[in-house]
DNA sequence: GGAATAACCTGGATGC
DNA sequence: TGCATCCAGGTTATTC
């Protein structure tokens, strides 16, 4: 289940690989990983091939690789990917077998590490790959991670930028809790407030920070949206430390390897287990087609 | 316009 | 052993 953390954990291992190559083919296996490309998948190919890699940037969950322009020039299109739930992005040497569940294959030179394979893999086909115009950031502060060009792909505008990324505003997001009428945890999960926290890190932070994930957020005090926020960050870095969370093979880095910060977890996925503060039993419950995790006990329930 | 909900999808786990 | 059902959850279209 790939969130910030995941997702920059392989654009930090994509981005030497892939800055200053060159597509030499494209091959799509799977018509299902361009639900967010405009043209099929002769089209997706056809418009890749030949292609400059400018860089890998990222913002929240999306991940995005600016291609260079006509004759070499400033990037107009980038090449945007979404993991979904279990997508992969795996490099491999040339003429490696096909991967399981693999949807898209870019083979790419590189002009000091040679010939490689970029593979996407998806088994949930959640994910996908596009091709995006960029467009100017309207605050002129660059797009995301990885990249100092102020722009982002069209489709990934709507994205808040996320907690670590420098140019977060704070006092927007105090003001945006405070006009939600609606559970926090929602609104944590709200990618167009702040991106890059999925269901793990929302009950992790809520945990953190001694929240309900049912109380109303314009309920809460500003010292508790700073709590808030404090935590969302402190668990983000440690787990783009650890390198991600992983419970099971769908989530890897480039090199097909898992993360430890699910080792780490106080609240998710430990229904049952003592709280680590107080340890009383945490509890699990169906929020929006989800599941929350929290401790009863520290999380007090919002009043009726 | 804001909030809530359903649908998309696959494979592992569970129950019968 | 085989089949049916449930569950995981990010995003977005639809509904209220």
């Amino acid at each position: 289940m790939p969130e910030l953390p995941e997702v920059e954990v392989v654009r930090a291992g994509l981005a030497p690989a892939v800055t200053g190559a060159t597509v030499l083919g494209v091959s799509v296996l799977d018509e299902r990983a361009l639900t967010r490309h405009s043209g099929d998948g002769l089209h997706f190919e056809a418009a890749l091939t030949g292609r400059r890699i400018v860089d890998a940037a990222r913002r929240g969950k999306f991940l995005w690789l600016p291609l260079a322009g006509a004759s070499g020039g400033e990037p107009g299109e980038a090449l945007v990917a979404h993991l979904g739930m279990s997508g992969q992005i795996l490099l491999r040497e040339p003429g490696a077998p096909v991967e399981r569940h693999e949807r898209v294959r870019l083979d790419i030179q590189h002009p000091e590490h040679g010939d490689l394979s970029v593979v996407f893999a998806d088994q949930r086909t959640f994910g996908s790959l596009a091709i995006d115009a960029l467009i100017p950031t309207p605050d002129a502060a660059p797009g995301g991670w990885g990249t100092t060009a102020a722009s982002v792909p069209a489709q990934v505008a709507h994205i808040a930028r996320d907690a670590l990324d420098p140019a977060f505003r704070d006092a927007d997001f105090r003001a945006a809790v405070a006009r939600k009428d609606s559970a926090i945890k929602r609104v944590l999960l709200d990618q167009s407030v702040v991106s890059g926290v999925g269901n793990i890190y929302a009950d992790e932070s809520l945990w953190a920070a001694r929240i309900h994930p049912e109380s109303t957020a314009k309920s809460l005090s500003t010292r508790a949206v700073n709590r808030l926020l404090a935590d969302v960050r402190a668990i983000l870095e440690k787990a783009l430390a650890e390198g991600g969370t992983s419970f099971d093979a769908q989530y890897v880095n480039v090199n097909g390897q898992s993360g430890y910060f699910s080792h780490s977890l106080n609240a998710y996925g430990r229904t049952g287990q003592p709280c680590p503060r107080c340890g009383r039993p945490i509890v699990r419950v169906s929020f929006t087609n989800r599941s929350s995790h929290f401790c009863p006990h520290c999380q007090k329930a919002p009043k009726a």
